[in-house]
DNA sequence: ATGGTATTGTGTAAATAATCACATAATAAT
DNA sequence: ATTATTATGTGATTATTTACACAATACCAT
């Protein structure tokens, strides 16, 4: 989905902004006002002109000699993101993972307000997880385009993620984060993003051999 | 740390043999044997001719005009990975997401074991946590060196991320994966990997515009 | 004012990664 | 046997991404 959007900005390039954001969040909650590619690239294990020329494709926002104004970059990085709002976002799954998902503060706390909870048991139906009245999935169109949410995140088992997937995309849905360990086939006009941390561990085991090689 | 570490064979390939190695075992699991690049590639949303680039780093895997044996190829996969064997990980942070990480069966039915649940909190410790016992994290250097442990999961506060990787590292951890939201430092010879589901978000949301351009 | 230092923004070069395209080989059907 | 079909492995090409390097500029101290 990124392929013909991005012909613009590079996606690589987008995918780094979140980071950015988070460090000079970071930055500011230690009191800090003023920061450089220097000291912003040492911290995320970056190059600085790596950072320089990513936020060179959206303006000029720095001064020579002085740096980063890092309240004003916020701002700047937050409109590219479009993160200087609430987004809401619909949760399907109230299993474990929704249940954690659901309960967890670094989402609002960051702009995301998970306003649905769908599940397909209907005993769990009605009843609340995680502070949110579960609804049954049979309603996950209806809600969905009627309210204009735009993103999803899957917390259903890998056998149902590509149903709930085509359901979704049916319903307007444009962004997707998934969380079941499956990949999934969308339109080009959907993106999805994965997280699978068992993925992550086995990319790092490929690294823990001793010194054979 | 890939850096050095993947001048034989790029971090990128290495990233994605997980990916290939589910849907292999995806694939087994309908009770199929034998699949094509070009299969694997419809469902990873991977070009047939990266896939066939990447196997043959470590050598030839298929056999023209038949494909490739499932079965094989995810021993080969697993052997390059080595996740043929199961490794054990300290989970740092029994909060609400180390708690939510150690309920979560994906892990050991993936080969990874959870072996210790570390928190500060005095009160926590001895309690029960998601089927284990909340060691101190004053005991993390004694248990993790003692075990020969070398992966950790970090679930901790952001503010407290960079102090417990410290101590991880010190203790002989070679691989972490990183919950809180914030980016870490570590030495060359020590990966992490990053899980922040706002990260996702924020990359998303940069493609939900109307349009505009 | 002047000199010294820090730091940006960017054109260019280098390195990396993905795609193409095809020779080669296995299978199946006639 | 022969032909048609399928699919791998890979050298060559193209595209993308990163690193380099430096002119331009701001600030600070004297």
């Amino acid at each position: 989905m990124p392929s013909k959007m991005s012909n613009r900005i590079p996606d690589i390039v987008i995918g780094r902004l979140p980071l950015y954001l988070r460090a000079l969040t970071r930055l500011q909650h230690e009191g800090r006002d003023v920061t450089s590619s220097h000291e912003l690239g040492r911290r995320l294990g970056i190059s600085s002109a790596q950072i320089r020329k990513d936020l060179s494709h959206f303006g000029g926002f720095g001064k020579q000699g002085t740096g980063y104004q890092i309240e004003f970059l916020i701002d700047k990085l937050e409109n590219v993101l479009q993160v200087n709002r609430e987004w809401s976002v619909a949760v399907v799954g109230a299993g474990d993972l929704g249940s954690a998902i659901s309960h967890y503060g670094g989402f609002s706390e960051r702009g995301f307000r998970i306003s649905w909870l769908f599940d397909a048991n209907e005993e769990k139906v009605g009843k609340e997880v995680g502070g949110f009245k579960v609804i049954s999935i049979n309603d996950l169109e209806t809600v969905i385009s009627e309210n204009n949410c735009q993103m999803a995140m899957i917390a259903v088992p890998a056998e149902h993620a590509q149903g709930v997937t085509d359901r979704l995309v049916k319903a307007g849905i444009r962004s997707i984060l998934n969380y079941a360990p499956i990949s999934l086939t969308v339109p080009d006009n959907v993106m999805v993003q994965y997280i699978d941390p068992v993925v992550h561990l086995q990319h790092m085991t490929y690294y823990l051999r001793d010194e054979e090689d």
